[in-house]
DNA sequence: AGAAATTGTCTCGAAATCGAGATACTTGAT
DNA sequence: ATCAAGTATCTCGATTTCGAGACAATTTCT
C-alpha cells in the first residue's frame, strides 16, 4: 500500500487527465467557432454519422447524464436543427434525429473540426497514434467493467 | 483531407474521452465518498503533496479556469480546511495551504483514494500502463504546445 | 396473468464552471 | 523614471451540468 517514488498507476491517471484537458482545449476552441458548445455539437455529430437514434443512445455517446441530454437537445430542437420523434415499436423512447438546417450545418462544421483534431493529437506520430488507441482502449473498457462491477457489488449489500 | 474508415486521429480523440470518462467516473465515486467535490479534493490533495502553493500554481495543477479556483478555495477556507495568506515577495499573489484540521482530513483519505485509483487503472498490466503512461505524457506535452501555439497565431493577427 | 424490477425520458432545484472584466501589482522596454 | 504589457486574484452574471426523483412503458420472474 505505500507509495513508491514512481507509482505508475497514480501517474497515469495524471497524465490521462492533463491529455485529456489539453486535447478537449482544442476541440472547445475549434467547435466555439461556430457557436456551439462541445455537447452540443456532440448531439449533432453522433445523429449526423449514426442517423436517428433514440436518446438514450445518444446520452451514451456524449457522455453526459440524462437530464443535460434532455436540455441539450431542447435547445437544438429550439433553434431548429434537431427534432423529436416517437418510436413506434417502444413508446418510453424518443427518436431524435436531423432537420434538414441541422444537417446542412453539421455538414458544413465536422470537416474543419475533425482537422482541428487531427492536428490537435498530431504531436504524436501515427505509430504511436495506433500504439495510444490500443491501450487506451482497453484501459476505458477496463475501467468501465470495474465500475458497472462495483454497483452490482454495492446492491447485494 | 478525405475520412478513410479507419481514421485514427480522431478514433484517438473519442477513445480519450472515453477512458477519461470511465476513470474520473471511479474518482468521483471515491472522492464523494468523503464529502467532497473533485475540485476540492484537488486542491487539498495538491497543497497535501507540494505544501504551500500560490493560488495560480494550485490552479493549474487541478485544471480549472481561475474563477472557479477562487470560488473552490473559497469553500474550503469556510470549512476550515484551507487558510490564505498574503505573499512577502509579490503582493499579487495569495499563498495557500492546509489548516491542521485539512492537512488530517486529506492524510486520511488520500491513501483509500489511491487505492481506487489504481484499481481504475488496474485492468492495464503493469507493463502497458507504463507504456501508456509515455504515450499519454507524450500527446498531453504535445497538444499543449500546439494550443499556445495557436493562441500566438491569434495574437499577431 | 400479475407483481417486481428495469428502462427511457423528463422536471426541478442546486451546484459547478465558465467568461469577461475590474483591480492591483510587477516586469520589461525605452 | 515612465509607460506599456503582463500577471495574479477576485467579482459578477450567465451557462452548463448534475442529482434526485416522477412517471410511463417494458421486461423479467414466478
Amino acid at each position: 500500500m505505500r507509495r513508491s517514488p514512481t507509482d505508475v498507476p497514480l501517474k497515469l491517471w495524471v497524465v490521462l487527465a492533463r491529455a485529456f484537458d489539453a486535447v478537449e482545449r482544442h476541440s472547445r476552441a475549434s467547435i466555439a467557432r461556430f457557436q456551439l458548445g462541445t455537447t452540443e455539437f456532440g448531439v449533432l455529430e453522433v445523429l449526423y454519422h449514426k442517423g436517428e437514434l433514440p436518446v438514450c443512445e445518444v446520452q451514451r455517446r456524449i457522455l453526459v447524464e440524462s437530464s443535460s441530454t434532455t436540455y441539450v437537445v431542447d435547445k437544438l430542437v429550439q433553434r431548429g436543427l434537431v427534432r423529436r420523434r416517437a418510436s413506434g415499436s417502444d413508446r418510453r423512447v424518443t427518436l431524435l434525429a436531423l432537420t434538414p438546417a441541422g444537417r446542412q450545418l453539421i455538414a458544413r462544421i465536422f470537416p474543419p473540426h475533425a482537422a482541428a483534431m487531427r492536428r490537435a493529437v498530431g504531436a504524436l506520430p501515427a505509430r504511436q497514434q495506433a500504439a495510444a488507441l490500443r491501450l487506451l482502449r482497453a484501459l476505458g473498457t477496463g475501467a468501465a467493467e470495474r465500475l458497472t462491477a462495483k454497483e452490482a457489488d454495492h446492491d447485494h449489500d
